[in-house]
DNA sequence: TAGATTGTTAATCGATTAACAATC
DNA sequence: TAGATTGTTAATCGATTAACAATC
C-alpha cells in the first residue's frame, strides 16, 4: 500500500472497474487479468494495475485479479460497504428517472428522500418516496443521515438548493444543474452537465464537405 | 491560429465558457477578462487565455474579450452556428428530460426524433415529437439529416441502439448507458454516466470519526 | 502616460504508457 | 519448467500554471 496522492482520473475509473467485474461475476468468470479488462473498457493494462496498486496489491502474479475479492476490495474502497443515504431536490422528470435507476441496488447507495419547492409536487410519490417541501430538507438530513444531495432543479435555483444542502450538512453534492456552484471547501462537488458533453461531441462532428477542407484540428479519439 | 493538436480537455471547457458568456450577455456585460472569467468559473487565468488562442487571437491587450464577439467565435468552433439535428431513442423518463430540456434553444442543437423498442411507448408524444418505432430510425437519420444520436435505454440495450445508429450513418453518439460502447473509429462516443459521478464523490466523504484517522488519500479539490 | 490584460513561452506538474524483474 | 501476469520503475507524453513582453 502506498501513500500518495489519488487523482481524481484514477476515482473516477474505479467505478468502471466496479461495474464490469461485477458484469463479470454474474458470467461466473472467476479470474480477470488487466489485460483483459483494458480490452473491455478500452484502456491500457498498465494503467488498470497501476490504478490498483494505489490501494492494495489485489492481483496474483501469472493469474490476474480474483473477480469477487476485487469487487470486494473496490467497493469498500468507494465507501460502498456502508450504507450511503443520498437526498435529491428537483422532482421533475430527471429526478424521477434517478429515483427509479436500479444501478445502485446492490451498491448501499440510496436515494431515501426527495424535496421540490413546487407545491404541487409534494402531492406525488415518486417510487416509494412521498416528495416533501423543502422546509424539511434539514430536519430530514439529519434524522437520515443522508451525506449526499443530488440537485436535478433549473440553472437558476440550483445556488440556492446547494446553499441548503450545505446548511444541512450534506457532505458532497451531485449537481445535474449547468452552474458552477460555489460551495465551502469541505464539501465536494461533482457537475454532470450533459450539455458539455453535448456540445463537445458537436466540435468532433466531422466538418461537412461542402467547403475547403480545414485542418486546424487533430481529432483525438478518446 | 496555431496548428496543433487540441486536447479533449480543452474542447470540454469551450461550452462551460458559452454558458457563462451567454448569462454575462444577458446582464449587458459588454467585456470580460480571463480573470473575472476565471473568477467565476474556477479556472485559471492563463488556462483560459490558452484554450481561447488555440483557435484564435479573440481578445484585446489592456481590455479582455468582448463577450458578443467570443460567443459567436465559440458557437462556431463547436459548430453550433449550423443546425445540428439529435435522435434520442429510449423515451424514458430520462430521455423525456433531455427532451425538454431548453438549454439547447438558441444554440442550433435540437432533438428532432425520439424512438423506443417498447411498442406501449410509441402511442405517446414528448413534446412536439410523436415517439417513433425502432424500425424507423434508419430512415429518419437520412431523411432528417440527424448526426448525433442519444441513448437513453436500459444497459443492456444500448450497444444494440448503438449499433442501429452507427448503421443509420450517426456521426456521434451521445450515451447514458453504464456501458462501454463498441462502435468503429469513425463515430464518436462520450459517455454521460452519472452513477460513476455518484460513486466516485462517495470517495471523498469524509471517513467517520469513529475508527483510525487514515492518512492514505489526499483529497485533490476540483 | 500608467494600468490592465492579452498571447505565448518556459517551467512545472501530473498522468499515461512501456518495460521488466519478480513470481505464481 | 514454461507461460502468464502482476507491481513498479523509468520514460514519455500531455496539461496546467507562472511569468512577461507586447500592446490596448
Amino acid at each position: 500500500m502506498k501513500t500518495l496522492k489519488i487523482s481524481e482520473a484514477v476515482v473516477r475509473r474505479l467505478p468502471v472497474y466496479l461495474r464490469h467485474l461485477k458484469e463479470l461475476k454474474q458470467s461466473e468468470v472467476l479470474t480477470i487479468s488487466s489485460q483483459d479488462l483494458g480490452q473491455k473498457l478500452d484502456l491500457n493494462p498498465a494503467q488498470i494495475r497501476k490504478d490498483l496498486a494505489y490501494f492494495g496489491d489485489f492481483g496474483r502474479k501469472g493469474i490476474g485479479y480474483d473477480v469477487s475479492y476485487l469487487i470486494e476490495q473496490i467497493r469498500h474502497i468507494l465507501k460502498l460497504d456502508q450504507q450511503i443515504n443520498v437526498a435529491l431536490v428537483g422532482a421533475g422528470k430527471l429526478g424521477q428517472a434517478l429515483c427509479n435507476y436500479s444501478g445502485f441496488l446492490n451498491d448501499n447507495m440510496k436515494i431515501v428522500a426527495v424535496f421540490d419547492a413546487f407545491p404541487a409536487k409534494i402531492e406525488t410519490a415518486i417510487r416509494d418516496l412521498q416528495v416533501q417541501p423543502m422546509e424539511d430538507l434539514k430536519e430530514s438530513v439529519e434524522a437520515n443521515n443522508i451525506r449526499i444531495g443530488i440537485i436535478t432543479v433549473p440553472a437558476l435555483e440550483a445556488q440556492q438548493v446547494a446553499d441548503r444542502f450545505v446548511e444541512a450538512g450534506v457532505e458532497a453534492i451531485l449537481n445535474f444543474a449547468p452552474v458552477i456552484l460555489k460551495v465551502p471547501a469541505h464539501v465536494r462537488v461533482h457537475t454532470a452537465d450533459f450539455s458539455t458533453d453535448l456540445f463537445s461531441l458537436a466540435y468532433y462532428l466531422p466538418n461537412e464537405g461542402k467547403d475547403v477542407v480545414t485542418n486546424d484540428t487533430t481529432i483525438d479519439h478518446t
